[in-house]
DNA sequence: TTACGCTGAATGAACATTCATTCAGAGGAG
DNA sequence: CTCCTCTGAATGAATGTTCATTCAGCGTAA
């Protein structure tokens, strides 16, 4: 589903396409899934589960909450870089009418490591005071579709992002 | 389209809602357009052309660079708040397959108030060299992003987060 | 043998597109 | 003015296609 998604869109993404790329007969999808959406919404979860534990594994607990931003934010793009089918399809999920449904969906699968993450009360404290979707799409949702772009982007430049990104959802000192 | 896309995606969007949204028959949307690959874009490159006049014309083309892409985020973010199907029309096309036609189709219709301003040489001086598309995505992407959330921000925020977006794409001193 | 997951053709709904038909109104003749 | 004809945009039922979903049966393992 992520591949067809990220190749065609949901436009190209019949449960054909999709039981095709994945090598089994069309019925067989709904010996896992109870319909397209669940399909969909499993796909997005178990996304959103691998990046957020791939992406935290990695980070100092101990270090200031600005290091651990852009720590966080290169392994994020660094990740979808390495998988830009699954950038490719959190951006589509994330604008199409499929997102309200995925991130409860999301949300409901606990177990997030990206939210223990930036839950930490000392990170907390430095955000602005906006809805969690809104500074996800400020911080985060920049290296899901730089990485979707498939750009390559010199290390520097990559780091000079990150901090733009931190700047925008922190609150100026 | 814009609206019927904006609701319900491009899934929901069949050319018989369509249709019904705009007060006609089925029919006679195949007598204004090809096709509806041909609407979509029709209603994107009308989006684009309509953002771009009316966040431009308010600029002062004798003040600095950055002065003028602060007047143009916050006019962006202006007008696609007050037309926030526009903003989750724009968001949906730009992030589906249509985006690289709808694009070309863009760039074919010329007369763009938007690319005049943006291909002004010593605003193109200060930017990282990245393709368009990138720099877009992190400069006024945002401003689209955040009108299609529909969440309302206090202006001081917004011109936080507008100079924040000026920093992601330009060299910094 | 039973049990079970997989198969893919079959099904009916929904879709994009077409086209025979309608009809408001323009324009010319009387 | 009235009447008649013509025009072409608008109509919406009909068409053929594609889709999500189902299910009777197949192969395999125990």
């Amino acid at each position: 589903m992520r591949s067809v998604v990220a190749e065609h869109g949901f436009h190209g993404a019949s449960m054909s396409a999709v039981a095709r790329e994945a090598g089994v007969a069309t019925g067989t999808a709904y010996t896992h899934y109870a319909s397209k959406d669940d399909l969909v919404l499993a796909a997005y979860c178990e996304t959103k589960a691998d990046l957020g534990r791939e992406t935290t594994s990695g980070i100092d607990p101990d270090s200031p909450p600005e290091q651990r931003f852009l720590t966080l934010w290169l392994a994020y793009y660094d990740y979808l870089r390495r998988n830009p089918d699954y950038a490719r399809f959190l951006v589509q999920v994330d604008s199409s009418p499929y997102r309200g449904p995925a991130h409860a969906a999301a949300l409901a699968d606990e177990n997030d490591a990206l939210m223990a993450q930036v839950t930490m009360p000392d990170l907390v404290a430095l955000l602005l005071p906006l809805p969690f979707d809104v500074l996800y799409d400020l911080a985060l949702g920049p290296a899901v579709r730089l990485a979707a772009a498939g750009q390559d982007l010199v290390p520097g430049q990559l780091e000079e992002i990150a901090a733009a990104c931190w700047r925008a959802v922190t609150v100026q000192s």
